[in-house]
DNA sequence: ATTCGTTCAG
DNA sequence: TTCACACACTCTA
DNA sequence: GAGTGTGTGTCTCTGAACGAATGA
């Protein structure tokens, strides 16, 4: 089963043996072993897209002693870039001034590098950071003592400011700590290479390093899906880049860099259907901050041309904003007629009677369409306040006990959403092209784009037909339960191994008919992005069924001052469409005055 | 002394 | 690399 | 009601070790 990986033999060595306890690897050098094998994969798959430097970086690491690989994978694999040499214990590496000399003799490694003075206090501890303080008049002995950490930073900088070299931090006026004098800095130079590795091998930069190890002693399983030699994640080298290039503009945007010097660095847009997403998704997020600065204009820019949907209703409203009434009804009345998804149809009818009176124009037709839309069953239910407890909770509690013969759960979206990853399992990690290239993916590549379910259309008709083939039909029920026992524990898009049970799937099983699933599953599969969140909060199984002719319903709570939110009213909504019993309950706290 | 958060290792 | 949700605030009919 | 921003818990495994901050 696990043994379908191809011969270049990254990943799980059939990981039979995967139990809950650490066993003790048998490597020690395991990590260099796992560098190599990513190494070794990008080497025979991205020959073409690698440069000089970069095959030299290749041939030059593997002709290096062991010494020398385990320590740059040691600190490659760790925070930052810059390291003492106090921190670099690892005994299994032997003598550290040994294998860092190669590196250092091949510029991987800087050594007495420059840095100021917040980057060093991150390096070193507080009594060292007193130590290197002189007493001023706006820095008294009593509040080097007492002061926190980034004040004593701060203090520093003020004294010292600008770059020095660790030595020299070191080895001033005042009296360095012992530990100080005596200790070396390293910087790593060569991370930016092995982060580009990274990124050719896991299509991604979250993933990291550890990923290997995690898999190995069992703590991630991942789905085996059959790779062949050609399988990689990018085409061109420009794309790459392209996906660098994103990946800092994010992380910059996020430390709060303004979106102008954020939006000069924007690499150009890619061709890449996915890394296309993630630029779209990006210059959106940077139009957001554009809109909070001001700057309309360069908000408009990242919001056209955007495959976001999301993206025409922050134009519309950034015309509304400059007040150009008539530019924004005009936009809104576009999107309306071609609407790019269910919710901006939604939020954009919801716009344009404000639209219309801020032009000045009148409403060309009232539309009665609105009346059709059924009704969502509400009710009201007043309790305790119980501090530190959430109102779900509080209700889930308070239902639990009203009926002695149901049960309920707290699950939102893990429950249907399972169910549909569960069922669906076959279709997900079916082997298209492109879709799957390295062992460790928790799902296909291409499961955001908007023709996921297109590609493997017949592949979804099959798993879905069991729930089709007559109402009193079990053959979900034991296609389901299977998938649970034998995919148990495996990282999936859709599986939420935590929530689930053998017991609490039984039921949901034998309470909701395969109809009603059939449903909401097709419309999951419309978006499943987008289609995946916004499922009520508790869902009620009972032993038997109620007046209704049901055996379960879903509840969404809402507490006071809460309100529905908009994918939350579009499920609510194909609920009452299809029959599928749900409804909101808006809970209350009377307003207890102390009384005995 | 204790708590809390971060980093590292397997 | 989150994401999804609740909740709090402001402004306008 | 509509729009916006913010906080929280959950994610990716779990535990040891360390350091920072707080309290007795
Ligand atoms: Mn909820
Ligand atoms: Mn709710």
């Amino acid at each position: 089963m696990d043994s379908t990986q191809d011969q270049t033999h990254v990943g799980p060595p059939t990981a039979a043996a995967s139990s809950t306890f650490a066993a003790p690897l048998a490597d020690p050098l395991y990590y260099l072993r796992n560098f190599g094998r990513l190494l070794a994969w990008v080497a025979v798959r991205y020959d073409d897209l690698l440069n000089d430097t970069e095959r030299a970086f290749v041939s030059d690491f593997n002709a290096l002693p062991e010494a020398s690989q385990g320590l740059l994978v040691r600190l490659v694999m760790r925070r930052g870039a810059l390291f003492r040499r106090s921190r670099i214990t690892y005994p299994e590496l032997g003598d550290i001034g040994v294998g860092a000399a190669p590196l250092l003799a091949l510029g991987w490694l800087g050594e007495d590098p420059e840095l100021d003075a917040e980057t060093l206090s991150a390096l070193i501890t507080r009594p060292e950071l007193q130590s290197l303080l002189a007493e001023t008049d706006t820095l008294t002995k009593a509040t080097l003592r007492q002061a926190r950490k980034p004040v004593l930073a701060d203090a520093l900088a003020a004294q010292r400011p600008g770059d020095h070299r660790f030595s020299d931090w070191c080895g001033a006026a005042g009296a360095p700590a012992a530990s100080l004098a005596r200790d070396r800095l390293f910087s790593l130079t060569i991370m930016p290479l092995c982060e580009r590795l990274r990124l050719m091998f896991f299509g991604n930069l979250y993933q990291d390093w550890s990923t290997f190890v995690l898999t190995e002693l069992g703590h991630q399983r991942f789905e085996p899906v059959p790779l062949t030699q050609d399988s990689r994640a990018f085409t061109c080298r420009s794309d790459i880049d392209t996906a660098l290039a994103l990946h800092q503009c994010r992380e910059s945007l996020e430390a709060g860099t303004a979106p102008e010097d954020v939006a000069a660095r924007m690499p150009p847009a890619p061709t890449l259907s996915w890394l296309q997403a993630r630029h779209d998704r990006l210059r959106y997020l940077l139009g957001r901050q554009f809109e909070r600065v001001g700057n309309h204009q360069a908000a408009l820019d990242c919001y056209h041309p955007s495959a976001l949907p999301d993206a025409a209703i922050r134009r519309i409203r950034v015309y509304e904003q400059s007040d150009a009434a008539d530019a924004a009804l005009a936009l809104a009345c576009e999107v309306q007629a071609q609407p790019p998804s269910e919710e901006v149809a939604l939020q954009v009818r919801r716009m344009l009677p404000r639209l219309y009176r801020k032009a000045g124009q009148s409403r060309p037709s009232p539309e009665k369409e609105a009346q059709e839309e059924p009704a969502i069953a509400t009710r009201t239910l007043a309790l305790d306040q119980t501090p530190d407890t959430r109102v779900e909770l509080a209700v889930q509690a308070h239902l639990d006990a009203e009926m002695p013969g149901s049960r309920v759960y707290y699950l939102e979206n893990a429950l249907f959403s399972s169910l549909f990853g569960l069922l669906c399992w076959p279709a997900i990690f079916a082997p298209l092209p492109g879709a799957f290239f390295h062992p460790f993916q928790s799902g296909p590549a291409d499961l955001r784009h908007n023709d996921f379910a297109r590609r493997r259309q017949a592949l979804f008709d099959a798993c879905l037909a069991p729930l089709a083939s007559g109402q009193a039909s079990d053959e979900h029920r034991g296609i389901i339960i299977e998938r649970y026992r034998k995919h148990h524990g495996t990282q999936s898009p859709f599986v939420y191994w935590g929530a689930l049970s053998e017991a609490l799937l039984d039921e949901a099983l034998a309470c909701i008919p395969p109809t009603h699933l059939q449903h909401i599953f097709q419309r999951m599969l419309a978006s499943p992005e987008r289609h995946r969140s916004g499922f009520p909060d508790l869902i009620r199984f009972f032993a038997e069924e109620n007046r209704q002719g049901s055996r379960y319903e879903l509840i969404e709570v809402k507490g006071p001052g809460d309100r529905l939110q908009d994918h939350q009213q579009r499920w609510l909504t194909f609920f009452a469409h299809h029959g599928i019993p749900a409804s909101v309950c808006h809970v209350v706290f009377p307003a207890e005055s102390q009384q005995p």
